[in-house]
DNA sequence: TCAATTAGTCAAAAAAAGTTGACTATGGGA
DNA sequence: TCCCATAGTCAACTTTTTTTGACTAATTGA
C-alpha cells in the first residue's frame, strides 16, 4: 500500500496565500485590479522592483490563473496583464482585508 | 527637505498578506481559528513542522497582534495562543478565500 | 539595413527564510 | 533536592527567494 493518507492540508486559503506572498505580488495583484498592466510600465512604477522579480511574479500569477497575458498588436507590440475570472474572485477578499 | 513621498504603497491587505506569509503561518492561522494553540501539541499536529519555525512564526502573529499568548497556570505549565480580536477579524477574509 | 522600443531571459551573487541539534528556563511533585 | 514536562532559545547550516547586470527577441519606422 502507499502512503498514509499525510494531511498535506493544502486548503483553498492556504493555496491562494501562498500564490500571493512574495515581495511583490499582493502589490502587482492589487494594481491589476484597478487595470491592465504593462512591463515597462510597472518597472517605473513600482518602487524597487527589478525586471527579474516582476517578470517571475506576473508569469507565477499567470501560470496560476490569476492573471491573463493578452499580446497586444500595435506599433512597437505591447503586453497587457489582466485580471481573469479567478482573479476577480479574490476582489471580495481584498475588500475584507482592507477591513482588518 | 528629507525624502520624497516615495510611495511605500503598504495598504492594509498587503501588510496582513506579509504577516499571514511563510511557510507554516496559514496553517498555524488556520488552526486557531478553531480553538487554542499549543506548542507541542502544534510540533505533533503539524506535519514536517521543527521547534524554531513554529516559535518564531507563533511570536510574530503574536507581535503582529493576530494572536495572545495566554499563560494558564496548571500542573507543568501551559500557554495558548488564542484568537485576538485583530485575529477575529480575518475570520471573513479566510470565509472568502474558500470560495476562490 | 539600422536603431529604437517593448518585453523579456540567463547565470551568478546576495539576502532572507527555514532547519537542525544542542542547550536553557520555569514550575511542580516525589 | 532531583527529576520530569512544557515551552522555548541559540548558533551554524541549508534552502529558497530576490537582486544584479549583461544579454536576447520581435516589431517597426527611417
Amino acid at each position: 500500500m502507499g502512503k498514509v493518507q499525510k494531511s498535506e492540508s493544502i486548503c483553498p486559503a492556504e493555496e491562494v496565500l501562498k500564490i500571493l506572498s512574495g515581495k511583490w505580488k499582493p502589490q502587482l495583484f492589487k494594481l491589476a485590479l484597478d487595470g491592465p498592466l504593462r512591463f515597462n510600465s510597472l518597472l517605473r512604477q513600482v518602487e524597487g522592483a527589478n525586471k527579474q522579480s516582476l517578470a517571475t511574479s506576473l508569469k507565477e500569477l499567470v501560470d496560476e490563473g490569476f492573471l491573463n497575458k493578452v499580446v497586444i498588436r500595435v506599433k512597437p507590440l505591447h503586453i497587457e496583464y489582466t485580471l481573469s475570472e479567478k482573479g476577480k474572485s479574490l476582489i471580495p477578499v481584498f475588500k475584507q482585508l482592507e477591513c482588518v
